[in-house]
RNA sequence: GCCCGGAUGAUGAAACUGGUAGACAUACCGGACUUAAAAUCCGGAGCCGCAAGGCAUACGGGUUCGACUCCCGUUCCGGGCACCA
């Protein structure tokens, strides 16, 4: 055995160990117990970053462990490979998207080999692989049939410098990231997924995966926002034709309170009072500036313009002012609200900056009423009684509401109506780098679906991409075609698909990668049975991507491929991993932008506690702002490239150190030290196990009666054994489950073990050692354990048994409290009765020098623990 | 603005079900080994205090024999907000 551990000696060694010997292959054999672990595909971006160094290690520990379960592991790897990036690295370095990607695909491949992950990389693709989305697109076309695609309006952002829709990250304060435009709002025609068909078995699916974090169920709900109300309509007449104007709100007790009506700027009442008026025209133009983006539009100062005209009060039928506002959204609802000032904090600063009346129709007990100033209980309706309201005078909430809906219905004006805050699903992109749409567009027979033999619809590979407009667009080539259906001249779809789309359904694609002539096949039936076992990824996708990839499960379920069964619910375990994140640099440019800077690029400085203070660029010697903390990104720059890092200190060490610096849930802070510590520790695990080696090894047979010294190393073991099983397995926290294994070794080194037993469990105890590190750190427990074991494999070993005669215990410490404060502790044998703890308790040393002659009230014993004494 | 999280020594963190706050590390300080350095090993340390003891888990309240943990309120930081992935 090497005296010095080497990572550069043995990394490639063991790696060399486990491609021999198919360590990393999943097998399809129905009759083993499976478990699927999957990590969130990356975006080939171009190098590594640490997010994805982090989530791929939590993925390989648990695909490891699981193995040492003795489960029948698949871990695969994809590139989720469509998206803009491509396109913008085409506009600044004159390469083809595809050729970027492919290029990136390899590098990264690379990367992700040399850190040791076990991923079968049999059943690797990349999304933007005809192979793969042609599936996609034969889907579309089975959605499309069912109604479940179907095209509308939808609002785009439009750069109207460089003629073309902005994604909502290229709009910075309102402007064209390129241009400096002012961004506008415009409506063109779009395709739509109707998840809210879905809304209701998308909310009560949550409700059925205890595996999933608390928190991402709630936000999940909270995003599908299911809310009863009722839905009413305003009457009005215009041009002498009668008409409805309808509305949705959750506060119908509220009614008689109503004394504006507001609609968005699209609305057609709205689009029809600006005929005639050029101040409404030049407000709905005004409202038309700016992104579409909701953290926007929600932020933007409330403003509204009357427009003239009046509607009915559907009870009283008198007439309500209509009024033009910015804050009312066209996609949400009926584009119309109900305005209350009195009971709607946002109505009621609307109505005191306009002068429009505010009329109080709830009341709550004791509470005083006054316009001056805006109140909580306004709109607390778990107090509100009717007041003003006529017949509803003295209803609760549900009462009113009741009554009001009832009411409603008797006229035809309404009635209740649960909604959801969910909307469809726009899926048509004016990009190049996506899926093409599989459409054809007939001037007789309207939008046609491609059949399936002419599947896949390919993306031309050679295209100039100019950052005006879609490149599919101007190439005739490309969209000149016929219709299917009546065989005259056509054009073909020139959007491309979300790439939201291809990451909804990769996971079901790994069963069967190689499939040539289905979308899948029956070894879904197996890997994907009751779903996905442990999914990991970043919290950042929470609500997006794992509602989708929900929502396409059931998608996928009831279109129905014969012979195979998609569970209703795609990922029955989930982990989501905080964010790496790091300081952010950036100067301003004369007009307020932000230039971001690497800390590659900068010299930094620190105060004498190591705190970041100042920093300044190399090339320039200047300085640089420090920003905040932030999520490690393109767009703010702050990446660490993890290659440095792991060709200095090799893949256990930049394991090593993700899995201890914090619990996976946590968000991590990226500092260089520590990696220095990770580098020691194995260093030092090595050095510990050569000392054992050198001396010769031995048979791990333990006597049953050992010393006490030896006995206390032991049960520290197998304790040791218990929490790092429990910390991989139920706790998935794995910087605990490093420290007790360092807390052993410590404890180990205190230890002489020089006899004969003392040798045996010193052997026990490095070879449990090496497999409990195995997930973390495979390389060099790999070719520790084969030093310890000549000829074993830990890559196909059982994890350690606990020995539950090793962790009995005679004697115990209890703490001993007075009033809550430590005082002191006192031993008691382990099985000791209530009575007897509290006997010891008084007796003891530390009572009796804290407790004098003060009177003794009461006594709380909590077995195992403590005992305070009140006094 | 709305929804969801977080805050504990100089730093990353631990405390799992309300029961010894700071395990395990990093950085630091002191010592040993060395011609010297690196590496390694040993020791120290939350804050105040000579000590007894007191004070400490963002801030202000509350519940409890006992609160980092539960409840109410506040501040700051982060994530998401439907075209970044």
């Amino acid at each position: 055995m090497q005296e010095k551990y080497s990572h550069a000696d043995i990394e490639p060694r063991a790696q060399a160990i486990w491609r021999q010997n198919a360590a990393d292959y999943a097998i399809d054999a129905p009759d083993r117990p499976k478990y699927y672990c999957l990590s969130m595909f990356p975006y080939p971006s171009g190098k590594l970053h640490m997010g994805h160094v982090r989530n791929y290690t939590i993925g390989d520990v648990l695909a490891r462990f699981n193995r040492m379960l003795g489960k029948n592991v698949l871990q695969p790897m994809g590139w989720d490979a469509f998206g803009m990036p491509a396109e913008n690295a085409a506009l600044a370095n004159q390469v083809a998207p595809a050729a970027w990607t492919y290029q990136n695909i390899g590098y990264m491949k690379k990367q992700l080999q040399s850190l040791g992950f076990s991923i079968d990389w049999t059943r690797e693709f990349a999304t933007c692989a005809p192979e793969y989305y042609r599936w996609e697109q034969w889907l579309f076309t089975r959605l499309f049939a069912k109604g479940l695609i179907y095209k509308k309006l939808g609002t785009v952002n439009w750069d109207p410098v460089d003629e073309t829709v902005l994604a909502n990250e290229q709009v910075i304060d309102g402007r064209g990231w390129r241009s400096g435009a002012v961004v506008e709002k415009r409506e063109i025609p779009m395709y739509y997924m109707k998840i809210t068909a879905y809304a209701e078995e998308l909310l009560q699916g949550l409700e059925e995966l205890p595996g999933w974090p608390e928190q991402v169920r709630l936000m999940q709900k909270n995003w599908i926002g299911k809310s009863v109300g009722v839905r009413l309509a305003f009457p009005y007449e215009l041009d002498g034709r009668k008409d409805l104007l309808w509305a949705f709100t959750t506060r119908a007790d509220t009614l008689m309170g109503v004394t504006f009506v507001a609609v968005a700027a699209e609305h057609p009442l709205a689009l029809h009072a600006a005929k005639n008026n050029p101040a409404i025209a030049a407000f709905i133009e005004e409202c038309r500036q700016g992104g579409f983006a909701e953290a926007d539009l929600a932020t933007v100062e409330k403003k509204g313009m009357p427009t003239g005209l009046c509607v009915q009060h559907p009870i009283t039928n008198e007439p309500v002012p209509l009024w033009v506002g910015n804050y009312v959204l066209m996609g949400y609802g009926e584009g119309a609200v109900m305005a209350v000032p009195a009971h709607d904090e946002r109505d009621f600063a609307f109505a005191k900056k306009y002068g429009l009346p505010i009329r109080q129709v709830i009341t709550a007990a004791n509470e005083t009423f006054s316009l001056d100033e805006w109140q909580d209980w306004y709109a607390d309706k778990s107090r509100a009684v009717c007041i003003n309201s006529g017949k509803y005078d003295g209803l609760n909430y549900e009462a009113a509401v009741e009554e009001i809906a009832a009411d409603l219905q008797k006229l035809s004006l309404g009635g209740k109506k649960t909604q959801f805050r969910l909307r469809d699903w726009g899926i048509s992109r004016q990009r190049y780098w996506g899926c093409p749409i599989p459409i054809i567009h007939c001037a007789q027979c309207g939008d046609v679906p491609v059949p399936d033999e002419q599947l896949p619809v390919l993306l031309p590979e050679q295209v100039e991409i100019t950052g005006a407009g879609s490149p599919l667009a101007r190439m005739p080539e490309f969209y000149e075609t016929i219709c299917p259906k009546c065989g005259q001249s056509a054009r073909r779809e020139t959007d491309t698909l979300d790439t939201f789309v291809e990451s909804s359904w990769y996971f079901l694609r790994y069963a069967c990668p190689d499939k040539q002539d289905a979308m899948l096949d029956e070894r879904v039936n197996y890997w994907c049975r009751d779903g996905v076992d442990q999914y990991i990824g970043g919290i950042e996708h929470a609500i997006l991507h794992l509602l989708y990839a929900r929502f396409f499960s059931k998608l996928i379920r009831d279109v129905g491929l014969p012979g195979i069964k998609i569970p209703d619910e795609p990922f029955r375990n989930l982990l989501t991993q905080g964010m790496v994140v790091a300081p952010a640099f950036f100067r301003k440019t004369p007009d307020g932008k932000k230039i971001w800077f690497n800390p590659a690029e900068l010299t930094l400085a620190t105060d004498e506690r190591g705190r970041l203070i100042a920093a300044t660029l190399k090339a320039d010697g200047q300085p640089v702002e420090v920003g905040g903390m932030e999520k490690m990104s393109k767009s703010h720059n702050n990446g660490v490239d993890p290659q440095a890092l792991i060709e200095q200190y090799g893949a256990d060490t930049a394991r090593l150190f993700m899995m201890f610096a914090a619990p996976p849930l946590q968000s991590l802070e990226w500092s260089d030290t520590g990696v220095e510590g990770a580098y020691r520790f194995l260093r030092r695990l090595w050095r510990i196990v050569y000392a054992h080696v050198s001396q010769g090894i031995v048979a791990a047979n333990v006597a049953a009666d050992l010393p006490a010294p030896l006995k206390d190393l032991r049960r520290k073991l197998h304790q040791t054994i218990t929490k790092v099983n429990d910390d991989y397995d139920r706790r998935q926290q794995f910087n605990t489950a490093v420290a007790a294994v360092m807390e052993l070794l410590n404890a180990y080194e205190k230890t002489v073990l020089d006899t004969a037993e003392g040798r045996a469990l010193a052997q026990e105890t490095l070879e449990s050692v090496t497999l409990m590190l195995f997930p973390i750190v495979p390389h060099i427990t790999q070719i520790l354990y084969a030093e310890l074991k000549p000829g074993a494999d830990a890559a196909s070993a059982s994890f350690p048994r606990v020995d539950e005669a090793a962790l009995a215990q005679e004697s115990i410490e209890l703490v001993l409290q007075i009033n809550g404060k430590l005082r002191g502790n006192f031993q008691v044998a382990a099985d000791a009765e209530r009575e007897a703890i509290k006997a010891a308790a008084l007796a003891s040393e530390a009572a009796r020098k804290a407790l004098g002659d003060k009177a003794v009230k009461k006594i709380v014993v909590v077995p195992k623990r403590l005992v305070n004494i009140v006094v």
